[in-house]
DNA sequence: GAGCACTGC
């Protein structure tokens, strides 16, 4: 696994290459030997109670294809949109919705949501049901005079949904048809369709426990299972016994007069939990419109799964029609050499066989880069897009015909009892069945395709059905924040998956030390103001902790970057020196937090710069200004400019808890007076994060390590911190994560003392 | 000595 680039170029030249040692007796055959399995369909549990609603062909009700993917919402959208540049006369955007899969089920639709307060969809995809169910709701009165609110796990799909959906409704975006996500709202008081990310939904929670506005929740991608939309099913759950409960003997029926439906959307195969979650609700099945997929297995499991990959890429490209071809692999660093693997042996082929274009698509990459995939091949030219899962469910790539699926993927767990504060693991996993469905369908998006697994029939009958919720595998202390704000516990909460009772334990005691609960457990005033805050409660306890520092400002700079959804660095394997060395300037001797501060700065006098000379077209030079520096620095424009979007709202925040964001060390005016309490800008800026990250701490040790001050590992610096290789007796961090060692990410010095006022100040409190 | 994907009144 250890290769340098200069070995792995090496490698690349030999056509079995060893990855790693454990594959060192394995004799590859050159040709994989592949089982067709197109007959042999996966069981799908669907045990379906109640109507397929467009059931022309009753045989599918049995057979569903494999190719359910879930994000049926981007698709229709996408789907959709190559027919909008013609049709924007209403009759034709009207016949295309009476042409989807969905709209011969309508009436019976209508008729099963309008008799059941909870009704669970199950729907493949392209059959349109995130765009149309809302508007059949909206159009048959279901929902009265209150608003139907549609939940999506991202921002785009809320957004891109909304703005289709006016257009149907042929009605400007933000009055009947809106949307809500962080950064971005358009809708007003007519709005009746409202898109917005699940997590809107739940901050909406923390105002509006029973969500009386809305008489229709409907939420979409609910198989996805992110955290949030297990907080609001369970919120639901609980608000449907409030509002749509019997009437209290001798109370006026008023719960009755604002009944809430809820109507759950999946595309995978687990909708009977969601019916058992619902006491037995309806299930019923839409069709979709998906082109069939041939799915091939190889005989054996293929251990070095970026050779075989390499191998079928090759042999895909000889034996086939042309057709791009998209390769799913874990994470970056397999794109990086099986791109490099293909590139030189596509230099060889043998006269007459078409040319080969790689592209790679990773979360790190930049988007420039990224955005490569969607451009057409040349004339004799087959893509090779490489992708990690960002091309399973975000993303749809046009002109895929060949799917080839290594059965791999990289999953984020969160272990509570490893590690103190507990540990995150980004480790190469099996994915799972529906993950594999979902691959397979992106092969069969524009005609039949074939679908390439290099697992056997039987590995893919043994992978899990569908992933683990994101709540049990993530840090609780956020959710369990937002709770205790709404005098509500985690752990009482009817929840279809129960996080582990160690899991809850650890955010609490997290939740403990940041001060945002006293000992007997209850929120304190300094936890309500963190809750307050979109972030991670420990950033949010460092922007408290920084109004007593004099620092608020520069804190809400560090936090802003930190919580941006890119990273700040773009990081290419070749190019790491060179960016290392023009970054240099920005390095803060005391560690990654203040050399992030430096960067904001340096960014933000770009801007400045350029505003000097003003006049028409000025925006234009300083957008393109602040560009060409981000790109000369290799920094990541779209993680500065979230942060700038990140900063503006955690003002607003400040503001209305009266928290001066305006405290600066660069504005002092005496040293005694302020709330700097005499320490140096670097110091007090590092106190502040200090108080977040307490338990994010390690001292050094004798023989030069690092071991947690709050938990039993041995932690190594990550080589991408500037605090690496550097010995300093304690350090703060971000956060912890297990991959080939453990490693400490985002790192500061912190000052001695700290730890020993910071116990001190812990104690008070107690 | 090296990074899966999302998200927040």
């Amino acid at each position: 696994m250890v290769q340098t680039n200069g070995q792995f170029k090496q490698k690349s030249h030999q056509l079995w290459r060893d990855k790693s040692k454990k594959n060192q007796q394995r004799k590859p055959s050159k040709h994989i030997p592949w089982v067709d399995v197109e007959d042999d369909e996966p069981k799908t549990n669907l045990k379906r109670h109640g109507a397929m609603v467009n059931g022309d062909n009753p045989n599918r009700r049995k057979k569903p294809r494999h190719s359910y993917t879930n994000s049926s919402a981007r698709e229709s959208v996408q789907n959709d949109a190559p027919n909008q540049a013609g049709p924007s006369s209403p009759t034709s955007i009207q016949e295309q919705r009476k042409q989807l899969p969905i709209a011969q089920g309508r009436e019976a639709l209508v008729e099963e949501i309008r008799a059941n307060d909870v009704t669970v969809l199950l729907g493949e995809t392209g059959s349109g049901k995130t765009t149309q169910i809302p508007q059949y709701i909206f159009e048959s009165g279901i929902a009265g005079t209150g608003v139907i609110a549609i939940t999506q796990p991202r921002r785009v799909a809320a957004t891109s949904l909304a703005t289709r959906v006016a257009l149907e409704q042929e009605s400007p975006l933000g009055k009947l048809v809106g949307y809500s996500v962080r950064f971005d709202e358009k809708y007003n008081h007519d709005t009746r369709i409202k898109y917005m990310t699940d997590g809107m939904i739940v901050r909406e929670l923390l105002a509006d426990p029973n969500l009386s506005k809305y008489s229709v929740v409907i939420v979409d991608e609910a198989h996805e299972r992110t955290l949030r939309t297990d907080l609001l099913l369970a919120n639901l759950k609980k608000i449907l016994k409030t509002r749509n409960g019997p009437v209290a003997p001798g109370a006026k029926g008023k719960n009755q007069s604002n009944p809430l439906k809820v109507v759950v959307m999946s595309a995978t195969l687990d909708a009977e939990k969601f019916s058992a979650f619902f006491s037995g609700a309806k299930i019923l099945y839409i069709q979709g419109r998906q082109h069939p997929v041939k799915i091939y297995h190889s005989a054996e499991n293929q251990i070095d799964y970026v050779d075989s990959a390499m191998r079928t890429f090759f042999q895909i490209h000889i034996d086939r029609p042309l057709g791009d071809v998209l390769i799913f692999l874990p994470g970056q660093e397999d794109i990086e050499s099986l791109q490099a693997s293909i590139e030189h042996f596509a230099k060889r082929l043998p006269e007459g066989v078409p040319e080969v274009l790689t592209c790679a698509m990773y979360a790190a990459q930049d988007q420039r880069k990224n955005s490569q995939v969607f451009s057409a091949a040349p004339p004799n030219t087959r893509k090779c897009i490489l992708a990690t899962n960002i091309a399973e469910t975000s993303i749809t790539i046009p002109g895929v015909k060949y799917v080839i699926d290594t059965g791999k993927c990289k999953e984020k767990q969160f272990l509570a009892r490893a590690a103190g504060g507990g540990l995150d693991t980004l480790l190469t996993r099996d994915i799972t069945q529906s993950s594999a469905m979902q691959r397979c369908g992106r092969a069969g998006r524009e005609g039949a395709g074939f679908c390439f697994r290099l697992y056997t029939d039987k590995s893919f009958k043994d992978m899990e059905v569908s992933a683990q919720p994101e709540i049990v595998r993530c840090s609780l202390a956020s959710s369990i924040l937002q709770l205790r704000c709404l005098d509500l516990h985690l752990e009482e909460l009817d929840l279809m998956d129960a996080p582990d009772i160690d899991s809850i334990q650890s955010s609490l005691k997290t939740l403990w030390l940041l001060g945002a609960i006293d000992n007997t457990g209850k929120l304190t005033q300094a936890g309500r103001e963190m809750a307050a805050f979109p972030l991670e409660p420990q950033y949010a306890c460092a922007v408290v902790a920084s109004k007593n520092y004099g620092c608020t400002s520069e804190v809400l700079d560090i936090v802003a970057v930190i919580s941006a959804s890119s990273k700040l660095y773009i990081d290419v394997a070749e190019q790491r020196e060179s960016a290392a060395e023009v970054r240099r300037k920005f390095r803060h001797p005391t560690g990654d937090h203040m050399t992030t501060l430096n960067v904001v700065r340096a960014y933000r006098e770009v801007t400045a710069d350029k505003n000097v000379v003003s006049g028409p077209g000025t925006g234009n030079k300083e957008k393109s200004a602040k560009k060409e520096w981000c790109r000369k620095h290799f920094l990541n424009e779209q993680a500065l400019s979230e942060a700038n979007d990140i900063r503006k709202q955690l003002e607003t925040v400040c503001e209305r808890n009266n928290i001066n964001h305006t405290l600066s060390t660069t504005s002092r005016t005496s040293q005694k007076d302020d709330d700097s309490k005499g320490y140096a800008e670097d110091e007090a800026i590092l106190r502040s994060f200090g108080h977040g990250l307490a338990e994010n701490s390690a001292f050094l040790q004798p023989d030069g390590s690092y071991k947690q001050t709050m938990g039993p590992s041995a932690v190594k610096i990550h080589p991408s911190s500037t605090m690496c290789e550097k010995k300093v007796p304690a350090i703060i961090y971000d956060e912890l994560v297990y991959t080939n060692s453990i490693y400490a990410r985002g790192v500061s010095y912190i000052p001695k003392g700290f730890f020993s006022s910071f116990a001190a100040f812990q104690q008070r409190k107690a």
